[in-house]
DNA sequence: CAGTGTGAAGTTGTTCACAGCA
DNA sequence: TGCTGTGAACAACTTCACACTG
């Protein structure tokens, strides 16, 4: 990943702090989120053209697999400051150690997750996430009939409990899955107990101090997308 | 939704083919898919406040509620064809209807998952798309193991079997959540049998006749957002 | 000559500004 | 005054065009 930078070390010696190149720009720059939410599709296929024994990857090739514009994949890929060489395109094996690090997949996040209805579970029941770099560590909720029971072998303890464990555990990212009218108060308790990040399945706004990152996730968006097609398609 | 149509019958009348309102026009344009991805969370919230008893809500107030430019609710809310009173708002139930029509929650979509492992698991065990209109009625797979069982009372069949109860029960969705290797054998399987719509969690782009309707969902794309954030943060 | 890299053009979505209304 | 409704300005993202490279 610094090849790149010791490739460009006598401009830099030139013309120090104003203009740097295009590249770290980019790297510095805002990252539009669009590009981020195809990153982990790259990473994805990458992954599996690896396996396959495969070294090299052009970038409209990776284009038409994801049915993608070309130069948005040589944009994107730009972004994570990757860079490919022209006619062969780019060493598949750099380019998923390079994803992976940019999107913080290699890291081990531990996550806590509040509110173990239908949608908790599924959560939890699903695994993949641990393939990018978050493991849902335990739930909690307030419904006694829950307390002390297990998901998947994740314990459902008492929300209380919640303080105590994440600061012993170092937990970094709270997920809220309880119903909109909790959702807030659920945030403000994690706030409260250091999490650094939220990730928010209730349809609501939810207010942070701004050194904790937030992320809303409607389930239902995709589906409308869907069905709404569906409905003006006849 | 329609005394809106005949409010403006009259107009209709004078200048037939060109020039329709700009609500109509709004109606038969094609809608941005941003607004689409927001309706369900009006959808949800709407729901709660009718819950509470609340007759009127205006568009500002929604705004607050969902971190929303309030201009930006008040013309999704012109794409389904409501429309509210100057210093009043909207009525909560009509509103509600209307969405629900609009985004084809109202209908009883049944759907086909082929692929029944982690992520199909935590799609079916998640009940809560039944909300929005569609119920996961069957899984499919080929792994001998998982066949003749059930997965939170939906059974497991062999994928031999889709076709002719997929012609039986009427299935216009399909919801693929096989490895990416075998996702377009899984979408040409379903488009010979009749599927409408599918539902693809594999990160490939699928091709398929332009009738039928294909939703890509990468169930990664908000963690990455999120762990993009947390990385860059620090 | 197939591919990277990048500025410019084009498109889409968002926010602003303001007219009209009760 | 607080709200709907809408055209216009603005910002973000995508696609195009093309210079450059091995």
């Amino acid at each position: 990943m610094n090849d790149f930078l010791t490739n460009f070390a006598v401009q830099k010696q030139k013309e120090m702090i104003p203009s740097v190149t295009e590249h770290e720009k980019r790297k510095s720059a805002a990252v539009p989120e669009p590009a981020i939410r195809r990153m982990p599709s790259y990473l994805t296929l990458l992954r599996e053209l690896s396996s396959e024994g495969q070294e090299y990857i052009s970038a409209p090739r990776l284009a038409v697999h994801l049915d993608i514009d070309p130069t948005q994949v040589v944009k994107d890929l730009a972004y994570t400051g990757a860079s490919g060489r022209p006619r062969v395109g780019y060493i598949v094996a750099d380019l998923i150690e390079i994803l992976e690090e940019f999107l913080g997949f290699n890291r081990k996040h531990e996550a806590f997750l509040v509110g173990a209805g239908y949608l908790g579970g599924a959560l939890i029941q699903y695994q993949g996430f641990r393939e990018a770099g978050m493991k849902i560590v335990a739930a909690f909720d307030i419904d006694k009939k829950k307390i002390g029971t297990d998901i998947s072998g994740v314990p459902v303890f008492d929300l209380a409990k919640f303080r105590d464990l994440a600061g012993r555990l170092h937990i970094t990212i709270g997920i809220i899955t309880t119903p909109s009218s909790s959702a807030q108060q659920i945030a403000d308790l994690m706030v409260g107990w250091g999490i650094k990040a939220i990730w928010n399945f209730a349809p609501i706004a939810i207010k942070v101090p701004s050194h904790v990152i937030v992320q809303n996730t409607h389930i239902y968006s995709n589906l409308a997308v869907i069905l709404n097609k569906l409905e003006h398609s006849r």
